[in-house]
DNA sequence: CGGGACTCCTGAGGGC
DNA sequence: TGCCCTCAGGAGTCCC
């Protein structure tokens, strides 16, 4: 899944290449995504240029000229390509085997830009979105404006954790997946952070001593920087176009390794899958045993 | 108001 | 081989 690592990636990637271009076209060919689309919305672009990319937690905003803003969201199985003259898809997403043929069927949205490059919005589950906003609204939208602190931001600190999870029963971990708390977090690298943090899934947030929330910041900012760096850790080996599914969960130490030992060198124990709030979870008896 | 349950969607994978 | 079932889950909405 998309998560703020790979969202930043694809912003990265993705800015350099379509900055300054202009739109001469767009094509719809699904208006049902996550919420349906506007074909309007999209005509206006026409003859516009994209001036930058930003990244607000798994969304990106694409800023054009006139204010206009496209707030974007890839859902579970959002990609967008990049598709130059010489009709070389560059892959700015991740995660599944890009049979081209076969995949073409999933190109929900296609920007087409001035010097026939595109910028393909491809989408199986049509769990992603394209809406727009302007400048002046965005932050108010319903989908920024209750979102919590970046977790690589400084307002991402001991005394907002502390407080936060004064008379937090629930678990730890939907604490790591709710955007109000934290921004940019998915299931992966929520169970990824309490493997690294030593603390079990289904602890009662406000239970965690100090000492933990420390260990919990640290290895937070920490994960996602690595992953930022490799290119998000569920990209990484995907180059290979092979599209192994188990290319790019060999990183992981937790997540989908149910029956597996644990990555820990001297922990005999296998990883063990349970659901929390109805959403898989994985972790190590032994090493997260409180 | 907090938080759990449900919902959208399609393809992969397992069982028989 | 093919059919059917379950699972994957971000985040908005509903409801207790």
């Amino acid at each position: 899944m998309p998560e703020l690592p790979e969202v930043e990636v694809v912003k990265r990637s993705l800015e350099r290449k379509i900055q300054n271009l202009d739109i001469k076209k767009v094509i719809i060919n699904e208006t049902n995504l996550r919420y349906r689309i506007n074909p309007n919305d999209f005509s206006k672009l026409k003859g516009l240029k994209i001036k930058k990319i930003t990244r607000r937690s798994k969304f990106l905003l694409f800023h054009f000229k006139n204010s206009i803003i496209m707030l974007a969201h890839l859902g579970m199985t959002g990609k967008f390509f990049f598709v130059s003259q010489n009709n070389r898809k560059s892959k700015t997403s991740f995660y599944y085997n890009l049979n081209e043929k076969k995949d073409n069927i999933h190109n929900r949205v296609i920007f087409h830009f001035k010097g026939r490059q595109k910028l393909i919005y491809n989408d199986v589950r049509k769990f992603g979105f394209l809406k727009f906003y302007n400048e002046k609204n965005y932050n108010n939208s319903l989908h920024l404006k209750r979102l919590g602190p970046e977790p690589l931001s400084k307002n991402f600190n001991f005394k907002y954790f502390k407080h936060y999870i004064k008379n937090k029963n629930r678990p730890v971990k939907n604490l790591l997946m709710d955007q109000t708390f934290i921004s940019g977090l998915g299931n992966i690298y929520a169970n990824e952070i309490l493997f690294s943090s030593k603390i079990k899934p289904i602890r009662k947030a406000k239970n965690l001593k100090d000492l933990e929330i420390k260990r919990m910041l640290k290895i937070t900012k920490n994960v996602l920087k690595k992953s930022i760096m490799e290119g998000g850790s569920s990209v990484k080996n995907f180059s290979s176009l092979n599209g192994k599914k188990g290319s790019f969960q060999q990183k992981f130490n937790v997540y989908g390794k149910q029956g597996k030992n644990c990555s820990n060198a001297d922990c005999k124990k296998r990883i063990i899958k349970i659901k929390i709030s109805n959403r898989a979870t994985f972790f190590c008896p032994a090493c997260q045993k409180y």
